[in-house]
DNA sequence: CCGCTAGTTCAAGAAAATTTGAACCAATGC
DNA sequence: GCATTGGTTCAAATTTTCTTGAACTAGCGG
């Protein structure tokens, strides 16, 4: 049925023949972990398996080694794409064909980032929708309920002012470390 | 069937005459964004349904305003109480009897920390248990490819730092802000 | 135009999370 | 003790979310 498998062109060149106990720590790790913050575990494993791998992968590479379907696959990466948290590489630049490969986002700020926007960005546009439907509601109340209403509107202001203030420091904050030595080509611009 | 929804002590005295509008936009507000955060929806609702209300509700109330069941209101107070986003009100000063009461916590910070120690902690002592697992599997590797692992684990320790860092920062700016000058501040546009 | 590889889409099935309701416990009052 | 209220627990039902796989689009030769 999965008749197309290509077996993996043979760059066993900087694939220094994967680590399958490793691949599957990571694949673990990543799906546990970004589960918990809403993120469905096959993605969470795509980027564990990404981690785990000295080299970039395309898309075959990663429905055979976590052994899932291409649908997944598909859905996955587009998620990490969008969220920035894989990189596709030059596909000539590994085989000669025209597959994509790709590598994780390794810098913590990008990351956060951008699963920050996939998660509070709509949040936030739902919110305001809501913000202004209570602020309506709020016309027809009279006396002592008018003005309760009013106070907890502003509090729901209150917070969003809050959190707008918190979440720009969070992302200096996440900036790449003054670890100095580590930080060889793994630049920071962003 | 449900024989024991008791009237609700009349205490139409501090809680004026609730405003089911307001309410509903409430109740829905919050079961969307705390659901967006990985909270069950149910819960989200209670938590809106009492920052809705001018005064504190007893368990019937809630049973009876979102129309749900009791083990459902059971375990959402539960886990609104853990998180420090209720606060319980010393039953005897609302009704003479037994039951409790509840009121929403209206701090940010504390609502925030609640939630973060509910959702990353467990995390924390999973990752923990990971990235010694990890660290012992590489023992097996040489060469580049245990090179390779010592560095993605090295990453991982990076990240850990960053986010130890991050988290008590956030705390802090989320102390609840002296409100005083905080209405000029309204250009919160995003 | 045909055949083949690379990848996407989406309805339907599988799995996971949430909700229900009945059984249960604990406190109070008679 | 026994009945009643206030509330919890947990297995089973339900809803939501995730995964699958077959059908489909698109690039590239020949």
């Amino acid at each position: 049925m999965l008749r197309w498998l290509q077996p993996r062109p043979p760059t066993t060149d900087i694939l220094t023949a994967a680590d399958p106990a490793f691949e599957r720590e990571c694949v673990a790790l990543f799906s546990e972990f970004l589960h918990v913050l809403g993120v469905p575990k096959s993605v969470g494993a795509i980027y564990g398996l990404l981690f785990a791998s000295p080299g970039p992968l395309c898309f075959a590479d990663i429905v055979e080694k976590l052994g899932v379907s291409k649908g997944s696959v598909s859905q996955g990466l587009a998620f990490l794409r969008q969220s920035r948290a894989v990189k596709t590489v030059n596909s000539k630049s590994v085989d000669g064909g025209r597959r994509e490969y790709f590598e994780p986002e390794l810098g913590l700020r990008r990351l956060a980032s951008g699963l920050i926007q996939e998660k509070i960005q709509p949040l936030t546009k739902e919110t305001r929708g809501s913000l202004q439907r209570l602020r309506e509601q709020t016309g027809a109340a009279q006396g002592a309920q008018r003005t309760f209403q009013l106070e907890r509107i502003k509090q729901l202001e209150t917070w969003r002012r809050q959190l707008g203030r918190v979440l720009p420091v969070m992302q200096i904050l996440l900036k790449v470390s003054p670890s100095a030595h580590s930080a060889r080509q793994k630049a920071m611009a962003d």
